[in-house]
DNA sequence: CTGTTAGCGCCTTCAA
DNA sequence: TTGAAGGCGCTAACAG
């Protein structure tokens, strides 16, 4: 006996608890509960309706089931286009987790940061059973959030609803801790796009943490997060008269591209003639071609914290607001100067 | 007066249109025409409607609308790990697609690519309007979509549905073209991991490019389309007996390792001693410490390829298991040898 | 443990 | 054009 042999279903007609019901002799009510966790059931009914329910190829409908219980099991994931294109391992984590818990994760890309506004009506729509955001939501949004009982997690950002973020202020400062005892003294920043939170943010903390250690920040050269965007400012950071002995890029695929620059643009050495560094930890920062010396940031640990801190307010072992920041861990390669130099 | 000032939405309890319908006087049917395209309503009570909705914050379910109309607007994704690491351009353009046909992206993802079973009853679960499968899905899940009536279409794989590929045959034989033009006469292959599909369609186009231009082809050795495998899997090759002049690899990713592993690890000069091409053309591959020979696969057209097969089948224009090729594009750089030198 | 009854929020006939 | 009644597929409250 086939476990599926769903023979008996019509073409295109959903089949629905009542035809199990039928077929196995039972009410609905018998078929709705041998398809719920922990309800009142013998096992031996149970087995019953699940061979009818396979003979038939039924499952159940979320959809019904979510209009009764208010429950979804859909968690929305708002991205920015930049972040699903450079980081898209948050994507891909978040779904991971959203997964194990039980939920499905239902996307939304907008094209630029402050774009969230308007979506909300569309994630009501949805019933969404709570909301991740890695993108910047209006106040007013956050609220009405709030008022439909939709929580809300905060990725990399800030906002009255909780939050999980990478500690940018810890990861820069061992960064900047390292730099200073390896030569540095008078550093450009490249940053990402004007107004790119997660770019300010580290810009924020670059400067505390040089100021700390006595050495210059020159004012943010302001790039697009990609490659081109870290090799064209780099050329023009280099090229100005008294050029800095580092650079420090806001996200590694700029210093990727910084570090293109040097070699084969301007024919410098790195981290010879200028060192170079940045923050994430991609792939391809550890590549030999590249070596860059980085902050690592979490994001196995940040999706998960995320995911949990929703389920936790979905569920409503409620740790509301709750802010969890994660440690960055400072990855030391070739790109910068060597302990031993400085 | 604010557009959204829904300060009356109770903390908790949903807004239903029964609430629009009382506060506007009206009957619940009007406030669904009232958010419905060409419903018969005079554009006054529209307003009206409209209004009282603002001041509710209310937004039309779309669960409760997909259990009447059998429409979810809910598009899944199945995706393995794999894909959503290595090409994740792949989620992002689907995405894009798939919201601008007024859907939204349900995202699964799965172990590896033969595990695309068991899922059937949780994508039927959820009413997915249509299924968008970049992994294997076995002959019996595919018809057992169909008796559902749930159309699918296969992301650069074949099977009884209909499907979008990368047209890997032409692409493999303009590289070959290329390639037995510029001196290669015995090359190795790196693919990807065992019963890959993509990996072994690329393989396969290969094998039959090589020989119609009378250069030899190895017998593959696998690796896992990491820059890891390909940096391993290009150490054995090179430092066997008789090495090839050439490595062809069934990615880019894998290729980028072996340019490093000839690089950095065995000290020979990239295309001097070994010439090397991949597939994709994924942004690293244009990098200048890369410059790497690959065919650029065309993620963007095969994204809408895929979406606009899948609505047409899904709005019953039916181009039922329709086929599309998407041409790929040879791009030459400096991985492989120069034409003079040919 | 099992069946019955009501209703989740909406769209769809049908009358008016 | 508008309103009233029924039902999409399921679960929750109650009876037995």
């Amino acid at each position: 006996m086939q476990q599926t042999d769903d023979d008996q279903a019509g073409l295109g007609g959903r089949v629905t608890s009542y035809d199990v019901a039928r077929r196995a002799g039972v009410s609905q009510s018998a078929v709705s509960r041998a398809f719920r966790e922990g309800a009142s059931i013998s096992a031996e009914l149970r087995a019953r309706i699940h061979r009818a329910a396979a003979a038939l190829g039924y499952a159940p409908s979320h959809i019904a089931r979510a209009l009764m219980t208010q429950r979804s099991r859909l968690v929305g994931v708002l991205v920015t286009e930049a972040t699903a294109r450079n980081n898209p391992d948050i994507l891909f984590h978040l779904g991971q987790h959203i997964q194990e818990a039980g939920n499905r994760m239902l996307v939304f890309t907008l094209p630029d940061d402050a774009a969230g506004d308007g979506i909300l009506s569309d994630l009501l729509s949805y019933h969404v059973d709570g909301l991740i955001a890695a993108t910047t939501l209006p106040e007013e949004t956050l609220r009405r959030c709030a008022r439909h009982g939709v929580p809300v997690v905060l990725y990399n950002r800030h906002g009255i609803a909780a939050s999980v973020a990478c500690d940018h202020t810890m990861g820069m400062r061992d960064l900047a801790a390292y730099l200073a005892r390896t030569g540095t003294r008078d550093a450009a920043f490249i940053a990402g796009p004007q107004e790119a939170p997660v770019s300010e943010e580290r810009h924020r903390a670059a400067r505390a943490a040089f100021a700390e250690f006595g050495m210059t920040l020159r004012p943010a050269v302001h790039a697009d997060y990609t490659h081109a965007g870290g090799h064209a400012a780099t050329v023009a950071v280099l090229t100005g008269v008294a050029p800095p002995d580092t650079i420090l890029c806001a996200n590694d695929t700029m210093a990727l591209g910084a570090i293109d620059a040097c070699r084969h643009t301007l024919g410098l050495s790195v981290p010879g003639d200028v060192a170079i560094a940045g923050f994430d930890d991609v792939p391809q920062a550890g590549w030999p071609s590249y070596s860059l010396t980085t902050v690592a940031q979490p994001i196995p640990d940040l999706a998960r914290a995320a995911v949990h801190l929703l389920v936790d307010q979905i569920d409503g072992r409620t740790t509301a607001n709750e802010r969890r920041l994660v440690p960055a861990a400072l990855v030391v390669r070739a790109s910068s100067r060597s302990a031993a130099a400085g």
